[in-house]
DNA sequence: GAGTTTTTTTACCCTAGGTTAAAAAATAAG
DNA sequence: CTTATTTTTTAACCTAGGGTAAAAAAACTC
């Protein structure tokens, strides 16, 4: 029962769910569905096991405005409603045809519980999370929109190939419009 | 050992020293000293017991730019040094006479191994490092530098009180400047 | 408490990005 | 293919905040 892996990772998920026997659920989600509805509760983490998912909430004029992008192998929740029991801002829409897991709260307490090592991989995980958030505010404080937009697309071309325009734009913080005149100034 | 609190408390701080025996170290800062120095590793959790500390980085031109601030009976690190082994980016400086306990990663470890409950603690508090991060991004994309002064000062006078205006200012993403000219605004 | 230093405010002009609107290009649907 | 729809680009003008510099106010220092 040992666990030397590092990180929360499809392996461990479905060797969890066979020793306990938690029934992890899965779900498919076609390009452009929804998989988190804002206005209720998020009761999962989920697991994004094939795909690529993106998670935007509205600014006050009614926009969209993307908070993050998840791709294989990776997690995405609402931390603040799905650990906290906040009512959840956020959607979460598929950008291709999707497979995820969906873990419940429950499911990791019985994680936690019994397995030896599983505090670690999650706390490793959420350390993740927070460094991940923590760079993110440095890197809008320090960096240019278009010095943002360069590294995006060469650290993660997978995501930011397949998202739309709007979608990276707003992720940076700026308009489409502004996006498309970046992207006019580096072509010359 | 059967502990019952929410969170990492300078309570649960003693307990654990004690009974662990962990002789954690405490550092007193006065007004304007740094606690921590970028350009090395950060090597411990500290848990603010008196006082306000800001953590704070430099930009590409040299300007110092406010990260986080932390008040009393609050944790402030730097999660990718302490955390991930890299080179720590931020300076920590005291902005009144503060008192600190140091944590470093092996009590952390200790503590996991030995106390019942405490991963769920840890697991807690990173998750309110995520959340409170997440919802920075949320509310740098979202809403106006006036709007979130407004919110800050209210939320946390005893803070904002204390710190100069150009932190706060570099907090929020902007120049002192333009703080002086939004509050200059705010008044008529 | 006069003098020095630091912080905050003010003012002027500048720029990145916003707004609105329309054209062009790319996708999707028949 | 052809048409309809969505996405991206372009353009003209606008605004919040930036850069520089100097004055005013506040905070230390001796």
């Amino acid at each position: 029962m040992v666990n030397t892996d590092k990180y929360v990772s499809l392996d461990n998920i479905l060797k969890w769910d066979k020793i306990l026997n938690l029934k992890i659920a899965t779900l498919s989600a076609k390009k452009g569905e929804l998989i988190l509805e804002h206005g209720f509760k998020c009761d999962y983490f989920y697991f994004v096991s094939k795909g690529i998912v993106r998670a935007y909430y509205y600014d006050l004029e009614g926009n969209e405005v993307t908070h993050w992008f998840t791709s294989e192998n990776m997690l995405i929740t609402s931390p603040d409603s799905f650990f906290r029991n906040k009512e959840n801002i956020v959607n979460i829409e598929a950008l291709e045809d999707s497979e995820l897991y969906l873990i419940t709260r429950n499911q990791i307490d019985t994680i936690l519980e019994n397995i030896k090592g599983a505090d670690k991989l999650f706390l490793n995980l959420i350390i993740d999370f927070t460094i991940t958030f923590s760079d993110r505010v440095r890197s809008i404080h320090t960096e240019s929109a278009e010095y943002r937009y360069i590294k995006l697309i060469q650290k993660h071309p997978n995501i930011f190939n397949k998202a739309k325009l709007s979608h990276i734009a707003s992720y940076l913080g700026i308009r489409v419009q502004s996006l498309s005149r970046i992207r006019k100034r580096l072509i010359s």
